[in-house]
RNA sequence: CGGGGCGUAGCGUAGCCUGGUAUCGCGCCUGCUUUGGGAGCAGGAGGCCGUCGGUUCAAAUCCGGCCGCCCCGACCA
C-alpha cells in the first residue's frame, strides 16, 4: 500500500485530509460530521489537555463537570447568546424508541414537555448553577474549568477544524469587579498564548476581536491567532470579557464587603480540538506529520537492523540498555520490535506519523559503537556515538522545539504584511494570503464590506506591537492603529 | 442549501461509452529467501459491483428513484 500524500502545492486541503487520516489521527465515522479520534491522535490531545490542565490549576482553576444537555428555556435568557447559537442547535425531543411495523421508531408518546439543547456552549446551564453558589463577595472569585464535548451543528465540516461534534475545554469565572474579570480574560489569552507557543511551537498574535467576531453574549473576546501555511488564519483558542450579561441574565448577584448587592462579573475561555488542526497546519511537510517534542506521544523511535537471530539479540541489549536511560530522562521512547515490517517500512512509517527522532541500530552501528539518528523536520541523518546518546537526544529533543517555533515565526514574518492600499491588499490576498496589517476605520460596515469583496475578515486588533494611526484601507476614514486582516479558517 | 466528484474485496482502483457474473496494485494467509529507505519469489483466501425498481434471454455496465460520503461555496470555533 503506498501512504505517499498528495504535496501541499497540489491541494492544500487534500494534503491535510490525508494527514489526518494517514497519520492516524482520526477517521470518518458513521455520523456525519463528526469523526474519531483515534488512538494516535488521542494521545496528543491527551498531551495538550494535561498541559493546559497543569496550566489551569497553577492559575487556581479547579474542574467540574457540568450537563450536556441544557433546557431549551436558558438560551432565550441572553439575547444575543440565542442570536449566536440558535441555528446552530441539536435539539432532544423525545426519550424514548419503539418497535414499530417499519422498524425503531421514535415514540410519539415520549415527547418531552421541554425540550433539551445539546449544549453547543455552557454559559447558560453554568451560570443558572453559580446563582445558586454564589451570594457574597466571599464566593468570589468562581474559578472553574469543564472538558467536554460540545455540539454545533454546522453545515460544512472539517477534520479538527470543524465537526459537528468537538472536544474542548470550557473556563466559566465569576469575578466582583470588572476589572478583576477583564484581568482573568487577560491571564487566560496569556495562558493559551503561552500553551501555543511553548507546547505547540506555534507563534501566536493575541488581540481583541472586532463586533463581528465577538463571541455572542460576551462584551469583548480575546483571542490567539496563528497563521497556517497556506496564508489563511486560525482563531486558536478565544477568552470572553462577559460583563454582567449572564449575570444579569440569570440573576446572579453578591453583596459586595459595603452589603450592596450587585451582579457578578464574568468570563469564559476554550481551546478546542481544533487545536490538532492547527498543530497539522503549522509544521507538517509533504511527507507528513510533524509533532513538536513536547507532544508526540513517541519522542524517539528505534528500530532495529538485522540479518540473523544474534544480532538482533545483541541490538534488543543495547536498545533496552538505551530506553532505560531514556525513560530515566523523561524521554517517551518506542521500540519497535515487529519483524513483519521492513526498515525502510518503519522509516517511512514514522516519518508520516510525526515521531520527532528515529534511532536505527544495526550491524554497523554495533561495530562501531554507534547510532544513526534521523531528525524528522530536517529529514537529516547522522551517525552519533552511542556513549552520551542520551544527553544528545535530550539536547535535540529542546533543539527541534525550538528549530520548529523558529521555522514557524519565520513564516509567519514573511507572511505578515503592511498595506495601505486596497488594490494592494486585494491582491496579495488573493496571490499568497497571510497576515495582512491594514488600517480599518473601526466600524462593522467597513468589515463587512471588505469581507464581501475579499473574503477577509479581520482576525484581531493585536494588543501588541506598534500603535501607528493611519487611514482606513477601504474608507479612508482615520484610524488608531493597523489591524489584521485574513481569509480564516 | 447550491456547484463538482465518488460509491466495485480491508484500502486504492480498472471495467461502464459498445450488456455475457469482474482487472490490477497494496494489505491479508502459507512457505522459503530477506531486513541500512515502504523486500523478493511461489502458492492461497477474500467481491449478492451503495440501494430499490425498470428494460433485457442476460445488467457493475442501459434507464429511473432513493441513500451515503468527499471536495468547493454560503454559515461558523
Amino acid at each position: 500500500m503506498s501512504k505517499a500524500i498528495v504535496s501541499r502545492e497540489q491541494d492544500y486541503s487534500q494534503w491535510y485530509n490525508e494527514i489526518v487520516i494517514k497519520a492516524g489521527l482520526a477517521d470518518y465515522s458513521a455520523v456525519k460530521g463528526c469523526m474519531v479520534i483515534k488512538p494516535y491522535g488521542y494521545a496528543i490531545w491527551e498531551r495538550m489537555q494535561r498541559a493546559l490542565d497543569d496550566m489551569f490549576k497553577e492559575t487556581g482553576h479547579s474542574n467540574a463537570y457540568f450537563p450536556l444537555l441544557i433546557p431549551k428555556s436558558f438560551f432565550s435568557k441572553e439575547a444575543s447568546h440565542v442570536e449566536g447559537f440558535a441555528k446552530e442547535c441539536a435539539v432532544v425531543t423525545h426519550y424514548r424508541l419503539k418497535n414499530s411495523p417499519e422498524g425503531i421508531v421514535v415514540d410519539e408518546t415520549a415527547k418531552l414537555e421541554e425540550e433539551l439543547i445539546i449544549r453547543p456552549t455552557s454559559e447558560t446551564i453554568i451560570w443558572n448553577t453559580y446563582k445558586g453558589w454564589i451570594q457574597s463577595y466571599r464566593d468570589l472569585p468562581l474559578l472553574i474549568n469543564q472538558w467536554a464535548n460540545v455540539v454545533r451543528w454546522e453545515m460544512r465540516t472539517r477534520l479538527f477544524l470543524r465537526t459537528t461534534e468537538f472536544l474542548w475545554q470550557e473556563g466559566h469565572t465569576a469575578h466582583a469587579t470588572a476589572q478583576e474579570a477583564i484581568e482573568e480574560t487577560i491571564r487566560m489569552m496569556d495562558t493559551y498564548a503561552e500553551f501555543a507557543e511553548k507546547w505547540m511551537s506555534m507563534p501566536v498574535i493575541k488581540g481583541i476581536k472586532s463586533a463581528n467576531e465577538r463571541f455572542a453574549g460576551a462584551v469583548d473576546t480575546y483571542c490567539i491567532e496563528s497563521l497556517m501555511q497556506d496564508g489563511k488564519a486560525l482563531q486558536s483558542g478565544t477568552s470572553h470579557f462577559l460583563g454582567q450579561n449572564f449575570a444579569k441574565a440569570f440573576d446572579v448577584k453578591f453583596l459586595n464587603k459595603e452589603g450592596k448587592s450587585d451582579f457578578v462579573w464574568a468570563t469564559s475561555w476554550g481551546v478546542s480540538t481544533r487545536l490538532m488542526g492547527a498543530l497539522v497546519m503549522t509544521h507538517s511537510d509533504d511527507e507528513g506529520l510533524v509533532l513538536p517534542p513536547m507532544l508526540a506521544p513517541h519522542q524517539v523511535v528505534i528500530v532495529p537492523i538485522y540479518r540473523e537471530e544474534e544480532q538482533h539479540q545483541k541490538i534488543n541489549e543495547v536498545v533496552a540498555k538505551l530506553k532505560n536511560e531514556f525513560k530515566a530522562e523523561g524521554i517517551r521512547v518506542l521500540y519497535d520490535e515487529a519483524d513483519n515490517r521492513s526498515p525502510g517500512w518503519k522509516f517511512a512509517e514514522y516519518e508520516l506519523k510525526g515521531v520527532p527522532i528515529r534511532l536505527a541500530i544495526g550491524p554497523k552501528d554495533l561495530e562501531k559503537g554507534t547510532v544513526e539518528v534521523y531528525r524528522r523536520d530536517l529529514k537529516k541523518k547522522e551517525f552519533v556515538p552511542i556513549d552520551g546518546i542520551t544527553a544528545y537526544i535530550k539536547n535535540l529533543l529542546v533543539e527541534i522545539q525550538k528549530s520548529l517555533y523558529d521555522k514557524a515565526i519565520a513564516f509567519r514574518t514573511a507572511s505578515t504584511i503592511k498595506v495601505d492600499d486596497y488594490t494592494t491588499f486585494k491582491d496579495i490576498l488573493e496571490k499568497k494570503g497571510g497576515f495582512l496589517l491594514a488600517h480599518w476605520d473601526g466600524t462593522s460596515e467597513t468589515e463587512e464590506k471588505i469581507k464581501e469583496e475579499t473574503k477577509a475578515t479581520i482576525r484581531c486588533i493585536p494588543l501588541e506591537g506598534e500603535k501607528e494611526e493611519g487611514k482606513c484601507i477601504y474608507s479612508g476614514k482615520p484610524s488608531a492603529q493597523r489591524v489584521i486582516f485574513a481569509k480564516a479558517y
